[in-house]
DNA sequence: GAAAATAGGGTTAAAATAATCCTGTTTAAC
DNA sequence: GTTAAACAGGATTATTTTAACCCTATTTTC
């Protein structure tokens, strides 16, 4: 329960790193998998979803590769897990018409609304320099 | 990513409906998982949890069922998620041994963690009474 | 044209979750 | 004291989700 996927842990990271490497600097999935212990095909999956969102950039060809090309000040964790998870459904309520059997008598949909906001506002509220400067100290 | 489980709703839509049956109503697990439109095999497990948790209360044999006997008051949804999906684990880290190829040179376990503890914190703000009074509403 | 890289569809493997099965124990009622 | 209703819980199966992999195309530098 609650537990973040790899492949926002992998998008997380690569972002974190072409961060440190510096802006406009191409980055290849090749060199992140190495450096970071991942799965080269799966980091992948994870790059082609960021650059979908606009968070990177990508490079074809060969000397190709990806780097963030804007600074990644205003962008958050939330961004990146959007871009990699798409839209969070804490509950599964209204997801699908057969997501519950009690959808219409439910007690709790307000509430998990809202702790389902609060915790988008919690990965709204770290921009990806934040988590830069604590990674820094 | 950051679901909630089934057991965990289950669980939670059972106190809440033991709740407003009233302290000390005994009620079968039959009839909350008719009333909920439950698996009732499912549900036992979920109340089984709560009662090892000391959530719920358990009375055997005929005329046996569930019921909570002490003001839930002080219960929050946190208490809940505990008892039924155990210590959460926002990320894999330190689970296990081989949780994750980078653990030592890993920068983003403390931001992690931190975050963990603030969802926890959300968890913990909601006590079943203030459930419940959102639900009358 | 060859090689290195992203792009992405499709498939398989593994893990987690949900559901079910089955047997045992407790207890009220008769 | 036998029966039936209900919890207790281990074990198994089914389903779903997640992770990983395969394969082919396209782009681009040399």
């Amino acid at each position: 329960m609650l537990q973040v996927s790899r492949k926002f842990e992998y998008g997380l990271h690569a972002v974190t790193y072409l961060a440190t490497k510096g802006l406009g600097r191409v980055v290849t999935v090749k060199e992140m998998a190495d450096e970071l212990g991942f799965s080269q095909e799966f980091l992948s999956k994870a790059m082609q979803s960021l650059k979908r969102a606009g968070i990177a950039t990508s490079v074809q060809g060969v000397k190709g590769g990806y780097m963030l090309d804007k600074a990644i000040t205003e962008v958050t964790v939330a961004d990146i897990a959007l871009a990699i998870e798409g839209k969070p459904h804490l509950v599964r309520c209204g997801v699908t018409a057969d997501c519950c059997e009690i959808f219409s008598s439910c007690h709790h949909r307000g509430y998990m609304n809202t702790l389902q906001y609060k915790i988008q506002d919690l990965l709204r509220a770290t921009t990806i320099h934040a988590l830069l400067q604590e990674i820094e100290r």
